[in-house]
Order: structure tokens, then C-alpha cells, then sequence
DNA sequence: ATTATTACATACCGATCGGTATATTATTAA
DNA sequence: TTAATAATATACCGATCGGTATGTAATAAT
């Protein structure tokens, strides 16, 4: 009944995503995201509203792909222990490798949103609660495998784990001494063997 | 030999990081800046060089005070383990109490600027791994005293804590359910105890 | 073929951005 | 008292900010 977009919107989104995601919300100016999206300003407003509108978006996406890669990640391996070493030694090689180091864009939103938009607030907290699941979920097999301790909490452990992990993210943007990472990771994981 | 400067350089460096800390960099404006310090903008730029330069100057004296704090803090109990707990119990009790949490002024700097500047990346990283050592001697002084296991590794456990505090305080920002956070700071305290 | 509808590109909006030129005022040294 | 120096206040700079008005091009229903 009318002209057809010719942008792929979700093509368009990802790129923003990536803008937000590399220099986030206050320094992604409207000409960093249309460049970088191939499209007009009028193009970007008339399909997702405003620049805060354009970032939830961007947030969204990101969560929910974010959500499928650890889900995935730690299905990767039968042995819990193992899924969980490799996910968080994943985590470390991959932000030493990239430069400038990206983190994660959701904590990223956290630190400088959601304290001041509670929209973000719930958004990120919400996040963070459902990678929780997720690893409470892997803890659970591993429990009903008999690969861990009956008697460990699963749902604190892995409230724990997302907490260890937020840190370890935010502390890898500082590109600390990797021998201080190492020694990191290798403690959490010892809450995963003996708790 | 020339007119004496009307404010007080200290004072106004003060506000200047309060305004750093509520906003972050990229938000924070030359009106924000001047009228919180009281300031007019030559003023400004003849005592701190550029917005950049009175950032760096504000996160100094950031850094500083707040190392001081945190040695303050660790002495005040005899019991390291009672003054780990205090300490981790204070951060949480406090950033529930603040609306808009602030959270830390160097973690966020380090969100914000760490992987685009090298000069904060290097300068967020010396005030974390400072900190650890804070934690160290701390550790070593339970150890000494014979309340610590003289097994644990002091230094190891040391950055763990920094890292997971840094973890903490940056999902405290997303206010979750406070229950979620004390499990957390109880399982950190176990390190304290059982390493 | 005409009309309604919507996406497109250009060009523009007022506001605000970080930063500075200019002139005045206050101080100290001579 | 005068000259030198530096801090102040005002007013301004070009650039860029987020956002939009306008006219044109493309599609689908009639």
C-alpha cells in the first residue's frame, strides 16, 4: 500500500547496536549511528522513535543474543566444571584479544544508565537475573548428573557466579596483568568444585 | 605580585567530581561544571586546563581519598574478618541508602573511558590493584595475628576480593533485591574464613 | 492511470556543546 | 603612584548536538 523500506531494519539495529556498544549512550552522537547504520536520520527516527527509543532496541537485542550465547556456551560441554571454565576463560581471552576492549554492553548500560533512568535499571537487573538462571540451571545438572556436591546451593552459587562475573568484565577494561585474572578465575571456579 | 584567586581550587576541584561522578564525563557539561563549582569558565580552564584535564584531577583526588577511606575502614575492627565484613556491608547498606546510587567514581570512569584512553585505563587499573594491596596487608595482618589460616594465599585472595567488590558495586547499581546482594557479600566472607 | 500512503534525501531548526577573546578589576612590586 | 601581572566577568566563537519540515520517489489499492 506504500513504498517498501529499503534498509534492512534489523541489519540497521545491529549496527547501532555495535555504535552504542563501543563508545555508549551520550557519546554515540546521530552521525556516528545513521554512518554507521546506512541510513537518513528520518529514516532512523520514523522506525525507532528517538535515540533512547533506538538504544532500548539496541539494549534488547544484545540481551537476548547475549542470553542464547551463554545458554550455549555452557551446553557445549556434558561436564559442568568444564562448561564453566571454559565460558570464563572464553570471557578473559576474548577481551585481551580485542582492541580497544568492548566489555559487555549490558553493564556498560548499567554503569552509565541505570542509576539515572530506572527503564534501565529494571532492564539490566533483569538481565543479570536471567544469566542467573542460566547458571543455576547448569549447576542443577551438574548436581543431578553427580558431577557436584548435592549439597550445594544452586541458586546462590550462581547469583554469585553473574556477580564474579560482572567484576571480571569491568576489571578486564583496566587490561590488568593477565597473571592477576588467571588467579581470579581460577578461584571461582573452585567455589564451583567444593561449595 | 598579581590578583589573587577568589575560590578556593580544592573546593571547587570537589564539586567538580561530584558532578563527574553523578553524570560521567561525556554528560557532564562546562555549565554543569561551573556552576556547581561556583566558578566561571575561564576560571576553569585557567586553573584545570581543559574538561579532560579537570576529569583527571577530579578522578585524583577520587583515588586518593578514597584509598584512604578504604585503609580507614579495615583498621577500624581488630578481627579482620570483622573488618572485611563491615567494610563489604558498609558499601552494600550505603548504595541502598543513596537515590541515585553512585556507585564508584573510578569503576565508572573505568566503564566510560578505560578502553578509548590509555591514560585511564592505566590510571583506574594503579587504584585497583592499590586497593588489593590494601586488601593484602590487611590479610596479612589477620594472618600475623593468628585469626587467618597462615596458609592462605594473602596476595591471590587479595585481588579476588577486589574484583568481586568491583562486581558488586557495579550490579548494586541496577538495585536488586537485597537478598541476591547478602548472599553474595556471605560468600565472599567465606574466602576470608576458609582459603 | 489515479490516488493514497509511506520511505527517501536534503536541508534546515534552535539549543547547546567545549573553548576563548576581550576588557575590567584587584593585587603586588617598584 | 605607576607598572606589571593575573584573576575575574561578559560576551562571543564555530561546531555539533538531537530532532524535524519539506519535497520527491516508489509502491499498492482502486
Amino acid at each position: 500500500m506504500a513504498r517498501p523500506r529499503e534498509f534492512d531494519q534489523d541489519k540497521a539495529l545491529e549496527a547501532a547496536m555495535d555504535v552504542f556498544w563501543e563508545k555508549g549512550f551520550e557519546a554515540a552522537s546521530l552521525s556516528d549511528l545513521t554512518a554507521r547504520m546506512g541510513i537518513q536520520r528520518p529514516s532512523l527516527y520514523s522506525a525507532f522513535g528517538d535515540k533512547k527509543g533506538l538504544f532500548e532496541a539496541a539494549l534488547r537485542k544484545y540481551t537476548s543474543s547475549h542470553a542464547a550465547y551463554v545458554r550455549g556456551s555452557l551446553h557445549k560441554h556434558s561436564s559442568v566444571k568444564e562448561a564453566f571454565r571454559t565460558f570464563f576463560e572464553d570471557v578473559v581471552s576474548k577481551e585481551y584479544e580485542k582492541s580497544p576492549s568492548t566489555g559487555c554492553f549490558c553493564i556498560n548500560s548499567m554503569v552509565e544508565l541505570a542509576a539515572h533512568d530506572e527503564k534501565f535499571e529494571i532492564l539490566t537487573r533483569e538481565h543479570q537475573m536471567y544469566l542467573s538462571v542460566i547458571f543455576q540451571e547448569t549447576l542443577e545438572r551438574g548436581i543431578q548428573s553427580g558431577e557436584l556436591d548435592a549439597g550445594i546451593n544452586a541458586k546462590n552459587l550462581a547469583q554469585t557466579l553473574v556477580i564474579s562475573l560482572i567484576g571480571l568484565t569491568v576489571f578486564l577494561k583496566s587490561r590488568p596483568d593477565r597473571v592477576v585474572i588467571d588467579n581470579f578465575v581460577k578461584q571461582i571456579l573452585t567455589l564451583v568444585t567444593i561449595s
